[in-house]
RNA sequence: GCGCGCUUAGCUCAGUGGUAGAGCGACCCGUUUACACCGGGUAGGUCCAGGGUUCGAAUCCUUGAGCGCGCACCA
């Protein structure tokens, strides 16, 4: 046996000749794996945004999944774990918007194939960054099967998805109150609007003989439809659709009273206006009593000409301006101030979200979220931790229908002819409808793309190669969807809907969740507090071995990490210790005979007895999900059990000599090796490392059997 | 408003019916060749509060308080 380690360990030697090691034994691909395996084990990784660096919430889930690709592999599974990469298309627009910001330019006025090229050779730079980063994490996935979202497999498979779902009346053309973000100049789906709370004047305003209370004075210009609750006895006189003069902000206009049970009669005077086009409680009265729908504000965000003098103007241009009128029209009754209520605002930028109607496509949810629904119930799927299935089954039972068209050039394009004549539009995959089916007119391409959830949502069969790939028969469904808990609407659900509607399968049969990675203080990291803290910079500091199993132990799923770095240094020291204890015990076994069981002594067999019963209680863990136990147990005994007590006694009866020393050596190996393969998915550069030292040159860790 | 959590040692958090735990930090002692990136030891907790179930509750039930998060509404 070669003992020449140095002291103390250095990772920064030895990970990447490790990982290069890994690399070239092809053990990544499950078909390359050694001996008979049957069973497949599967994790699709979450791909990465390739537009920028990995972040600590990347190096715990690239922990998480290698812990349980690593274990698995070592059990005789034919493990196998897909990296990809993310286009991520809203993100990674505005991040090059800002890129193109810098350099004075904009995006609007652009050609488009022009922006998407640049988009594209900002986002393949940045992959490259990205893999070599996931690959210094210690990552063992199979780069040969490695997708990127925009691969034109993938694009081409949405795209069918989309047709499918039209002809099976699941994606419809509508006409339908969306999320417009005025800065971005998309729509937005909900998840992708915040409520931000804000404290705003609340004006009062006579409205001929009712007097209405709103925050958005600008918008009042076209309101003629006055609502109040059927049984409200303060205006029981009004009868749903009396007409009234009414002098309003721009003269006089005829107001049509409404009566409607969306009304709150204790809110305000139990009385509103409503602006159709730009809310959507207001939108849902008017679809119901058939009303007209006017839109006052434009896209970019300022008043059309309906507003008479004040058209043109920003929306917080023209307010204070706005109220000074109603003031001297006499209109203005009272002012509340700070008038605290929460505003939609888009999620990326803040900008508040002004509700439009446009002409978008919508996915029909309540059908799929029904499968949904089922499957869980059915416990088809499971959640670790268990209460994230309740959140998934509310989410899924109040779901709305999906806008999944977005204003944007960086995505897959929505194959669809639309006529601008008569609003129809209908799907057309291989560009072949030249007119209108509705009115014959001539139908132009949807310029628009979809929402990144549309696709990433199908991505567990995608990246499998559905339908026709044989990875889809051997790995779906996978096993694990490992992602974080704030994932669980976003994402969660869709892979799902989709997993079921496309290949009548749940895409997975766990959902994994982890928590956030937050600053020492439990604080959100954010690069404008300047807490970020670099997971390559503390891999490099402290080695990737103890960043991992320093994000893992005690980090229960589902809830928020706070890391510091006192607690990854602890995991440098525990590095440290194994490697000191490997030396001790390969010097002090060297010139031992091994080869067969001695005969151990009583006390050498209770020890071994108790190697045993923690070999049990970690693999139960393991098995369960439990890596934050799962490691302490694992540290716990190899620092205050094998080190402190099993080894110091050890080197008494080493001393000692004779059949006691053959059996605290046997004994000392037997956990030294051990131990090295419970630790090796937590900490695989140095457990590989020290690996051909106890067992034979050229032997690797990565595949040795998991010991039971 | 609805929902989901959390409240345990100075800090971060495990534990989830049977005499209170870890890491980090603090204090004292110790350089016997695996390791000072170390070893030995000490201090520190009415386990948020009240009520209940139980032979026994930090753990189960119930009420309340405080905190966090999510969803929805807000004319």
């Amino acid at each position: 046996m070669d003992v020449k380690f140095e002291k103390p360990y250095d990772p920064k030697e030895v990970e990447e000749k490790i990982y290069r090691k890994w690399e070239e034994s092809g053990f990544f691909n499950p078909e390359k794996l050694p001996g008979k395996r049957e069973k497949p084990f599967t994790i699709i990784m979450p791909p990465p945004n390739a537009n920028g660096h990995l972040h600590a919430g990347h190096a715990l889930f690239i922990t998480l999944e290698d812990i349980m690709t690593r274990f698995e592999r070592m059990r005789g599974k034919k493990a196998l774990w897909v990296p990809g990469a993310d286009h991520a298309g809203f993100e990674t627009q505005i991040v090059y918007e800002r890129e193109l910001e810098k350099q004075g330019r904009s995006r609007f006025g652009m050609d488009p194939k022009q922006l998407y090229d640049e988009i594209l050779a900002f986002t393949l730079e940045n992959k490259k960054n990205m893999e070599t980063e996931v690959r210094a994490m210690g990552a063992s996935c199979d780069w040969s099967r490695e997708k990127f979202t925009l691969d034109q497999d993938v694009i081409s498979e949405t795209q069918r998805t989309f047709k499918q779902m039209y002809d099976d009346g699941l994606v419809y053309r509508g006409s339908r109150i969306i999320n417009w973000c005025p800065k971005h100049q998309t729509s937005l789906s909900d998840v992708e609007t915040e409520f931000k709370e804000q404290a705003d004047p609340f004006y009062y305003i006579k409205y001929g003989p009712f007097t209405i209370a709103t925050a958005r004075p600008e918008t009042k210009f076209g309101d003629k439809y006055v609502v109040m609750h059927p049984d409200d006895e303060r205006y029981k006189e009004y009868k749903e659709g009396q007409k009234l003069e009414v002098d309003w902000m721009n003269g006089k206009i005829t107001a049509t009273v409404i009566k409607d049970e969306a009304i709150d009669m204790a809110f305000g005077t139990g009385v509103m206006t409503i602006t159709p086009w730009h809310d959507q409680t207001d939108f849902d009265i008017a679809e119901r009593h058939n009303l007209d729908k006017e839109q006052i504000i434009d896209w970019r965000g300022k008043l059309l000409p309906i507003a008479g003098e004040f058209a043109g103007m920003k929306i917080n241009e023209a307010r204070p301006k706005i109220i000074e009128k109603l003031k001297e029209k006499g209109l203005l009754i009272k002012v509340e101030e700070n008038y605290k209520h929460n505003v939609k605002v888009c999620y990326k930028c803040g900008t508040a979200i002004e509700p439009q109607i446009k002409d978008q496509w919508f996915v029909k949810m309540k059908p799929l979220a029904k499968m949904a629904i089922d499957a869980v119930e059915a416990g088809k799927i499971k959640f670790t931790p268990e209460n994230y299935k309740k959140i998934f089954l509310y989410w899924m039972e109040n779901t709305l229908d999906w806008n999944i068209s977005r204003q944007i050039v960086w995505g897959i394009p929505i194959p669809a002819k639309l006529c601008p004549k008569c609003k129809t539009g209908v799907p057309d995959l291989d560009d072949s409808i030249k007119t209108c089916p509705a009115c014959g007119g001539a139908a132009e391409k949807d310029p628009d793309t979809f929402d990144t959830w549309f696709s990433s949502g199908q991505w567990p069969y995608l990246v499998l190669g559905y339908p026709e790939s044989p990875d889809f028969k051997n790995f779906y469904p996978t096993d694990v969807m490992e992602t974080g808990h704030d994932l669980i609407f976003r994402w969660v659900p869709r892979m799902v809907i989709f997993g079921l509607y496309r290949t009548g399968k749940v895409p997975f049969h766990t959902v994994y969740l982890h928590g956030l990675v937050n600053d020492v203080k439990g604080k959100k990291m954010s690069k404008s507090k300047g807490n970020v803290i670099n997971p390559l910079e503390l891999s490099k500091k402290y080695g990737t071995d103890a960043l991992r199993i320093g994000l893992v132990v005690g980090n229960t799923p589902g809830t928020d990490l706070a890391l510091s770095e006192d607690r990854i240094r602890g995991y440098k020291n525990f590095a440290n210790k194994i490697w000191n204890v490997s030396r001790f015990v390969l010097t002090n076994t060297e010139e031992a005979d091994l080869s067969s069981k001695p005969e151990l002594t009583e006390e050498d067999k209770k020890i071994l007895d108790e190697l045993k019963t923690t070999v049990t209680d970690v693999t139960q863990d393991m098995e369960n999900f439990r890596y934050y136990i799962a490691a302490e147990k694992i540290y716990h005994y190899f620092w205050h059990t094998f080190a402190d007590k099993i080894i110091e006694e050890a080197k008494n009866k080493i001393k000692a000599g004779g059949a006691e020393k053959l059996s605290a050596q046997w004994a000392i190996f037997e956990i030294l090796t051990t131990a090295l393969k419970l630790l090796h998915p937590f900490m695989p550069f140095i457990t590989e490392e020290i690996w051909p030292h106890v067992s034979k040159p050229g032997n690797m860790l990565i595949v040795e059997k998991y010991p039971d």
